[in-house]
DNA sequence: CACCAGGCCCTAT
DNA sequence: ATAGGGCATGGT
């Protein structure tokens, strides 16, 4: 089997046991793109309430985002964790936003590979964050890549290369340039791996056991 | 008590 | 070029 033919395998698996993930969990793209900076190693029941406390406040909203104090953004996103370098990321991002005129739609009408080098030039923005914005945010075809994709794929002895880029890159060539697809690939890969996939994991029940060279190596017997 | 969570930046070798 | 530390709350 070619490793294009496992990627494929796997998701139907995946799509098959849990059905369509509905991601991003947001109603604008505005709110997943502030979900993707908080949610950067947090847990994401800790982002809904940061960002149901700037909801609370009606602060879903670039302009009015853009024009409170930084350290009065910290106090609300507090329950997720790095509240003062997250506050400081959201602002960088309004920063950059506000050269758009906060405007949707002339970000959209850029390309993406121009998009993604100036998200990732703002400070607080790397790959996997940037990558989320493009794809959840906007709807382009960028396959996301984060430590679940590299941890599960590790296991499944997909044998990944260890740059990002590359990573992402072997997706994509090997999928087909297909928001769709890497929209539920990336949710499905991030439920499966909160469902079973853990550090130390107690899971022989997990269906993708028979895929899965981490339990062939550790677990059997 | 320890460890983890939908990363990223900075610094010291 | 790359390992290691800091950021910080809340859940198990």
């Amino acid at each position: 089997m070619t490793k294009r033919e496992k990627l494929l395998l796997i998701y139907e698996k995946l799509y098959d046991f849990y059905g369509p993930q509905y991601w991003w969990p947001a109603n604008n793209w505005f709110e997943v793109t502030i979900g993707a900076i908080l949610t950067q190693n947090t847990s994401w029941k800790n982002v809904e309430k940061a960002i149901n406390n700037l909801k609370s406040n009606n602060l879903i909203n670039p302009r009015k985002l853009y024009t409170i104090e930084k350290t009065e953004l910290a106090q609300m996103i507090k329950p997720c964790g790095f509240y003062n370098l997250k506050s400081e990321r959201i602002k960088n991002f309004l920063e950059w936003l506000k050269k758009y005129d906060f405007d949707e739609l002339k970000i959209k009408n850029k390309s993406y590979i121009e998009l993604r080098r100036e998200l990732l030039k703002i400070k607080g923005i790397g790959k996997e964050t940037a990558d989320s914005i493009l794809l959840y945010a906007f709807n382009f075809p960028v396959f996301v890549v984060d430590s679940y994709t590299k941890r599960l794929f590790d296991r499944l002895g997909l044998g990944l290369p260890e740059d990002y880029d590359e990573i992402q890159e072997f997706f994509e060539a090997s999928l087909g340039k297909n928001e769709k697809l890497y929209n539920e690939y990336h949710a499905l890969i991030v439920k499966h791996s909160k469902e079973f996939c853990k550090k130390k994991p107690n899971c022989f029940d997990c269906f993708l056991q028979s895929e899965c060279n981490f339990y062939k190596k550790e677990f059997r017997r």
